[in-house]
DNA sequence: ATTTAAATTTAGATTAGTCTAAATTTTTAT
DNA sequence: ATAAAAATTTAGACTAATCTAAATTTAAAT
C-alpha cells in the first residue's frame, strides 16, 4: 500500500524534476512540501526502498518508472478533479486547487474512470495542463511564455504557470482567460512589460504577467 | 483540527448508539470499526478531551453536542457522495460504500453544498437513508422492516437495513427496489418465511431478507 | 456471597511522519 | 588549496494510531 503523504512526495518530484527527467534535491522538495529538509531525507530512503525512487545520498533523487508511473495516475486523477469542480460545481478556476489536492488521493480505479467519461473525457484542466489518460499518455501543446513572445504575432492563451488566486484574478479582471487570442504590440526594454491587444483593447502586463501566461502560436 | 480517524470513530458511536441516544460500549465500536478494544479505549479518551464524547470508564461512551453535529456532518457527506455516484458515475448500490467511506472525509463546505446543489438537494441516498441538509436536520420516514408488516396490507420499500453487495445483488435479482410495491401474502410460522406480491409476481422470501428490508405503508 | 466469565483498561512496543539540533558532505569563494 | 558557506544527513525526540499481553473492573452464575 502506498500512504498519502508518499503520493504527495512522488508529485512533487514529479513535478520538480519536469516529468520526472531532472534529478531533485531535498530543499527543493521540502520547500514545495513545506516541510524540512531531514523529513525529505527520511521519504527519500523510504521511496527509494519501496521501489519509487533512485536515491544516492548528497546527491538528490529520480523517481523509477514504477514512481513515474504512480505520479502520472494522481496528476491525472488531481486534473480530473478540477475539471469536475469547474464545470459541473461551478467553482472558479482559482479555488479548485486545494480540494483537488485530497481528492487526487481517492482509490478507486472506477471512480476515475467514471469520471472521466461523465465529464466526457476532457485533455485538459481549468488551468491548460493536460490530462493523462488512463494509460498514463499526454501530450504538452506546444506553448510559449508570452515573455518570448515575438512582436507582431497572434496567439492564443492556453495555460498559466502560476496558478495562485492572486494570478488568476488578475487575469479575471482583466478578461484573459484560456483560448483568449492575444497580439503583442510592444515590448518595454526598460522594465520588460508588454503591451497586447486582447479582445480589442489595448492593455499593458507587467514582466512577471509575462512570465506566467503561456501562449501558442494561432 | 479533527483526524480522519477520529471522524470514523464518531460516525460509528453516532450509528451504533441510533443517532447518538443510547451509550456505547468498547467492544461495539471495536467490532464495528474492525479493531482492537484497548485502541479504542485510547481514542474514547482522546474524544472525551476534545469535547466531542462524554466517556465514563467502564462505563461507555456518548456523543456530545458537537460530537453529533460533526457525526451528522460526515452522514450528509457520505450519503450525498454516494447519490452522485449512483445518479451521475453509474455505480450501483452496492458499490458505492466504500468509495463513499473515503470521500465523505474531503473537507470543503464548498464542495459538499455545491454537490447538495448539483444534485438537486436530494432527502435519500440509494439504499434509502435520509441526508441531513446543511443544517444537520433531517426526518427519519416511518418505516417498519418487512418481518413486522402485516398480513394483506400494500406497503412500498423505502430502504435497506443490510447494505452488502450479497444482500444488494439478491433484490436486484428479485427485481425490488427502492419504491417497488408489496403486498403481504402469507407469514410462514415454521420458519418465518414470507410471501409477498411484487411486480405481478409471488416469490418467497426467508427471515433473513424480511429483516432487512424497509417498508412504508401505502 | 463467592467464584467465574466477560468486558475494559493499562503497560509497553511499534510504525509513519514530523521536528530540532548537531554532524557530515559538497560546493563556493578566497 | 584552504576556508567558509550551503546543502544534506543523522541522532534523538515527539504525536497519532495501532497492537499484544497483563491487570483491573463489572456482570453473570452458582
Ligand atoms: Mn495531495
Ligand atoms: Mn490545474
Ligand atoms: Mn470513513
Ligand atoms: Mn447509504
Amino acid at each position: 500500500m502506498i500512504t498519502l503523504t508518499e503520493e504527495n512526495y512522488i508529485k512533487a518530484i514529479y513535478h520538480l524534476g519536469k516529468q520526472g527527467v531532472e534529478t531533485v534535491n531535498t530543499n527543493a522538495i521540502a520547500e514545495a512540501l513545506q516541510t524540512k529538509a531531514s523529513s525529505v531525507t527520511d521519504m527519500l530512503k523510504k521511496l527509494a526502498e519501496k521501489g519509487y525512487a533512485d536515491y544516492i545520498k548528497y546527491q538528490g533523487v529520480n523517481l523509477t518508472v514504477q514512481g513515474k508511473k504512480i505520479a502520472i495516475g494522481i496528476i491525472r486523477k488531481h486534473r480530473l478533479w478540477e475539471v469536475f469542480l469547474v464545470e459541473k460545481l461551478n467553482f472558479k478556476w482559482d479555488e479548485v486547487h486545494q480540494v483537488a489536492e485530497d481528492l487526487e488521493h481517492i482509490k478507486s480505479e472506477k471512480l476515475i474512470d467514471q469520471l472521466d467519461a461523465y465529464l466526457k473525457h476532457p485533455t485538459h484542466d481549468p488551468h491548460g495542463d493536460p490530462i493523462p489518460d488512463r494509460d498514463g499518455n499526454f501530450k504538452q501543446i506546444e506553448k510559449i511564455l508570452l515573455s518570448q513572445a515575438i512582436l507582431g504575432n497572434k496567439y492564443k492563451c492556453v495555460g498559466v504557470k502560476d496558478t495562485s488566486s492572486a494570478f488568476l484574478n488578475y487575469l479575471d479582471a482583466n478578461a484573459i482567460a484560456l483560448g483568449t487570442e492575444i497580439v503583442l504590440l510592444h515590448k518595454e526594454p526598460f522594465d520588460q512589460s508588454i503591451k497586447i491587444e486582447i479582445n480589442n483593447r489595448e492593455i499593458t502586463v507587467s514582466q512577471n504577467v509575462a512570465k506566467n501566461l503561456f501562449l501558442k502560436t494561432v
